[in-house]
DNA sequence: TGCCACTATTGAACGAGCGTCAATAGGATG
DNA sequence: CATCCTATTGACGCTCGTTCAATAGTGGCA
């Protein structure tokens, strides 16, 4: 009885072999979660054995921290703010270049998402350190001069805005239905000065 | 060696012994993930063995799909809307019976929050129905004469500002910093007249 | 070209924890 | 007080995460 498929051992540089592995792993756990991802699958869709994922990662958790990092470093190298123009301008673009990033990697979005609410305090914080990148700017670079001022109250405002940006996108991503993309868009970024103004300082 | 604790077993009527396990279950969940919950602990905290938990759900996913069920069924109960009233009144009186619930029983509701995310569809489908249960009335009973039509557009509206409202008083209640509670309500009842008002149609 | 050291990779063995089932004991009823 | 009903138990099997010594590619050096 010979193999079928040859059981040739491939020997990859450990920088390939990670992120190979990284970017497996975000597409895995961006349907199922961790529990429900064993490691047998994992190692056989990746053509690998059960240990060398140890000799990684160290652990399940830990690669599953790992990937969180991969996928939040991804989104944030990829929605960086625009150079200058117009602080609605930069608003809008900003929020195009997240809509965007989710509309094409959001098996990646979906993973960092879950992880967040799914687990652990480390999984937690890289979440809101990922989602304090794309919003602390708006007070830090102060895109709209003094038309928002850097409050308790416009701090959960932002907050709130930003939660409900994500199910928007998200529940958009899953049924587009009869709500086209520019709509959703100036939706999205009309939304966040109605909310200031509705919260009035 | 005689053991400290007489081994005594407890006998309660099934009605009784299946509260007791889920309000114990919403307690821990809150907290721990599931995997992060071992049958172990929880019958050593209920004060049974493991196998009764099998008796009564079957299992460990069914425990939890059934614990997340009462938390749901527990919400929707305590948040019902008030009869008459000014729509923008009974808006409010919504979100402050809402918003007081969290306060009062945010283990329940943050176990309810972390299952949507981190499991599989019948969780996420328990939490949609309970999420759908305190808006859906938005649209059914027309708070606002025809201020709110029922429209794709305002659909995805009500969907993101209840996302919203969640990550606020999730925020508030973890760390209530200078916002007062009246404020925040007052926050959360307006901004959805704002954000339907800034979508237009 | 051929050996050698280095290290990426493996697979078997171990333990923890979920799930099953026949046996046990509380308590109400006569 | 005896007996039946059923809530409850505890030991067993099995899957799956984890460990570690053994194995086999690969690049460098003679």
């Amino acid at each position: 009885m010979v193999p079928v498929t040859a059981p040739t051992r491939t020997r990859l540089a450990p920088e390939q072999r990670r992120t190979q592995l990284l970017d497996l792993g975000v597409r895995l756990l961006a349907t199922r979660s961790l529990d429900e991802l064993s490691i047998d699958v994992l190692a056989e869709e990746a053509g690998i054995s059960r240990g060398l994922l140890y000799h990684y990662f160290g652990g399940k958790h830990a690669f599953h921290e790992a990937v969180v990092r991969h996928a939040a470093d991804d989104l944030i190298a990829q929605t960086a703010p625009p150079e200058g123009g117009e602080p609605l301008e930069r608003l809008l673009a900003s929020v195009t270049a997240y809509v965007d990033y989710v509309v094409a990697n959001h098996a990646g979005y979906q993973s960092l998402v879950k992880a967040a609410a799914s687990g652990n305090d480390v999984l937690r914080e890289i979440y809101e350190d990922a989602r304090s990148a794309l919003t602390g700017r708006i007070f830090t670079e102060d895109p709209w001069g003094d038309l928002i001022p850097d409050t308790p109250v416009n701090r959960l405002v932002v907050r709130g805005w930003s939660a409900m940006v994500e199910e928007l996108v998200l529940a958009w991503v899953a049924d587009p239905a009869d709500v086209p993309r520019d709509r959703l868009l100036e939706l999205v970024a009309g939304s966040l000065p109605a909310l200031v103004e509705s919260a009035g300082s």
